[in-house]
DNA sequence: GATGAATGAGTTTTCATTCAT
DNA sequence: TATGAATGAAAACTCATTCAT
């Protein structure tokens, strides 16, 4: 019994068979990419990548999972416990498309592919949802914290912004992938600051 | 000679082909989608499709040419001569959001199946890109105006703002398609209107 | 419209591919027989074989169908209305020995394949009981017949000649298959005869 | 040295392999097993499995050497020496349906996938034709013993009878795997008891 | 032009067998 | 020897496209 060894190795086989299809799977799409092209790619043998995963679909949920991983903790982490409401809002904003402007367009492209497909099975919306639930949750959280501080306008509603604030990322990034012209997402960001501020922050005149 | 006739019927052939190919591309992707199923939905032959159509790569995009139609003109001509910048973006609002609940998911996925289409093929991708850049435009040039007659805060870059509304109202009807849970457009439509009227408008305190 | 043309036109394709599969499941097994297989033997396309056939296996149930076609009727035919029952009892016995003895052993492995497959699919088995059921009903009519009107000993069970008959016939068949001595298949016959002369025919002492 | 452990530790591991791989190739055919399913079944390791059989083919001739084990001489055993041979004749016959009946439809299936693969391997037959010319010959011999003490009729051939029996008895198994219906096999037996007691034994009237 | 049967390369998936550990 | 991950040829089936009628 070696399971270390092999545990690590597992791992290892493992990453490289997602990594290719993640790479393939934005590149080409779910339909345009072959188990064939995932066979080249990876440098593993059909057999191989079916003995890891059962199915080509099944391979995709596991390019999903991976990408849907520690994306929030992440941003939770670069908040300090005396900031205010506007001040994680910012932050969030700033990380948001500070991440989206280093995205390739694979990745973006990716994260499409992903939700359309996903928007056609019902037995993978669950899991999507639930993703989008929590991002939802974690912003609309931070607003309802401010406006019951006092710190924002009392006619705001919470989940609306939230849903706004994503929204707009996502569709910002599927704008940037069809845009052939270099996207500023630097001027976005502060333009969507600076009308978020004035529109929720209640001492701002 | 009966020119007339024979162009009347070619359209009403062509439309329906279309009509059949759009339907389906929404509902089961284009790549879910086979010759086959056109051929039963629209009730034509094979040969006539292809006598119409060079390919099903041709027939996706007379799809897309389809959908890019007249909805500018359609806002535009909501306006009144002397609606102020605001009222303006507040229309636009408003009919976004109203199209947007009305649409189906069919409509949706496939807007966003071409989307994702056109960012793999540079042959196809300025077609899209022009018709992105007709809305950025649009409501771009209302921003301008609000900031040049003082109506909006001067600080404010309007070629930005408009990548912010078309890019949230993209995103939120991709969300609205992947969750599950009816989705509550005019909450969503208020808190935004409210967030922008705040965040543009000079005099709102 | 050239219905006549195309019917017949039709029928002589499906005629050709159940042919070769008949010949390939009959030598090599359903599941020795490849797609491939049988296109090289039709000289059809696959798509053209899919054209026809849903499936391998519904294929596989043509070549059934027409194996269990006028076998019956072409005995009834050999009837004369005033053969007794033993007369109708003796003609089948050497019309199947007859048939059994010019079967090919594809046609006889083929029958056996058919019927092995068929065990295990539920969904396949009513089509061969019934076929079944038909030939023993055949035969059993005749010996309640013979029974009736006197002909046979009392203590017959009709039913169990009739399933001993068949299973002796089909059992007969597959041990000529696996011995590669030359079959007897006349001394078989009138074995057979002159035991059943005895055992049924009441006068026979 | 440990020769005999091994020895046995090596039928065992031999033995569950091949109930195994019984089990298996009864239930889902020759082509419907895979060697995994035998790993499974077995709890023997791909590497084990294949130390011990060259091939699935091997493992295949290792099941039907098991098959073919004693069942002749178990009948012997049942004979009193001075049993008539029409007793020994009707001994065999109970024995034989008796058996039938308690044969799962698993193990009926596996005798003639057996037999259908060995029909199609020349280098097989030789292996089943042995034993199927030791039934015909065990029977053959009780019908020429009755023969020639004039307990059965003079016109009999020995042979042809025994075919008659083993084919029978071979056939209504057939028939009793693809049936759904609960098969009679009482009622079968006597009648062909009493068929084939006026047919060969010479005082019956 | 219109038709739809035919094409055949391409798809996903399976599985007997091997071989590094 | 035992293991089971890896192999890759081969399977059933699909589908955009062509072309004889």
């Amino acid at each position: 019994m070696t399971p270390k060894v092999t545990a690590e190795k597992k791992k290892l086989i493992l990453d490289t068979i997602v990594s290719a299809a993640e790479t393939l799977f934005g590149n080409k799409g779910y339909h345009g990419t072959s188990m064939d092209d995932i066979v080249k790619e990876s440098g593993y043998s059909k057999g191989a990548i079916y003995g890891h995963f059962d199915s080509k679909e099944q391979l995709f949920l596991a390019v999903l999972d991976r990408q849907t991983g520690a994306s929030l903790e992440t941003m939770r982490s670069h908040f300090s416990p005396d900031d205010s409401a506007w001040t994680k809002l910012e932050k969030i904003l700033n990380m948001e498309t500070d991440s989206m402007s280093r995205l390739s367009d694979e990745q973006c492209r990716l994260s499409f592919e992903i939700q359309l497909q996903i928007s056609r099975q019902d037995s993978w919306r669950s899991k999507m949802e639930e993703q989008y639930a929590r991002a939802l949750r974690f912003i609309a959280e931070i607003v309802e914290e401010g406006i019951r501080t006092g710190e924002f306008e009392q006619d705001i509603d919470a989940e609306s912004v939230a849903a706004i604030l994503v929204g707009a990322s996502n569709g910002l990034s599927l704008y940037s992938l069809v845009t052939s012209k270099p996207f500023n997402w630097k001027k976005i960001n502060d333009t969507l600051g600076a009308i978020l501020h004035r529109g929720l922050v209640v001492s701002s005149r």
